[in-house]
DNA sequence: TTTGGTTAGTTGTTAAAACAACTATATGCC
DNA sequence: GGCATATAGTTGTTTTAACAACTAACCAAA
């Protein structure tokens, strides 16, 4: 057995996503100390609303890479929350176009340092060149299984 | 702002852990496939087990990244199916040692294969060097946040 | 040996994930 | 136009995640 093999075979946190995990946890922590109640998940549909909004669900599937099922109870809790609208797309009768609210707007700037910090803290001592690998692997894992 | 920071504040991949979360529904669907009814979440537990079982809840909290509640379910529902057993310790009464069954045993192979393969297919065109640094680095992450 | 703090595990609750099954609308082909 | 198929979104169900609050047992110090 080459020895390549074998290294892959231990890639449990690779699938297990702990350091995602972690990441993830350091994330809602500062979300939940601002009093800012929002989760991660939800957080992750804002964050591709703040670059662009009145997109469908079906596309923040796509950006998400969540099913649609639970896209429908995230952007429920979101509206629940003040922080999205859904507006009947009038081109296409099926779709509904997800508009961010002021609320959301206002929040964005401080999601998004909570954000840099997280990731700040998580990589603190690792090199950018370092990063920069992994984010290659990672994007290429994400291709691979798609 | 140093190019740095820039760079770390795109990482949304890194928080919500798209890759990994495409590592795990690749192995579950294998483990489906092969009407293994076990989930993702049962075979970390499970992982662990067939290195060492009669071992706490609590040293797999700690071994799995999870938190008490989390795994008494697990524990649950791995007994449910039949796959490991509660045994109170002698020493402790506080503590279940939980124990693999024979069933648990068997499925130790065929699982381990699945995991190679979809951490085969997930990696596939990367090469051993990069991973090697994405190693390191998802372990720097973890220890950095723990 | 009693008291106070710690550790192991369980239960309750809310949000989310994944899958199947469903409705409604749109689209392409005859 | 009418029908088959595809797409957008919702609902139902089961399992998991995370947190708080709880019980039971252990341990150490007065």
């Amino acid at each position: 057995m080459p020895n390549n093999q074998f290294k892959k075979s231990e890639l449990y946190s690779f699938i297990t996503g702990v350091a995602s995990t972690a990441i993830a946890r350091r994330l809602q922590k500062k979300f939940n100390q601002a009093d800012l109640s929002l989760t991660i998940e939800q957080w992750s549909v804002l964050y591709h609303l703040w670059k662009e909004d009145g997109i469908s669900q079906q596309d923040l599937c796509k950006a998400t890479f969540r099913d649609k099922p639970s896209m429908t109870r995230l952007v429920d809790n979101l509206e629940k929350a003040g922080m999205v609208k859904r507006i009947p797309s009038r081109s296409d009768r099926r779709k509904n176009l997800i508009y961010l609210t002021e609320r959301a707007k206002e929040i964005q700037d401080t999601c998004y340092g909570f954000a840099e910090e997280t990731v700040e803290e998580a990589l603190s001592g690792v090199s950018q060149d370092k990063i920069e690998v992994c984010k290659e692997v990672l994007k290429v894992v994400y291709e691979n299984l798609r």
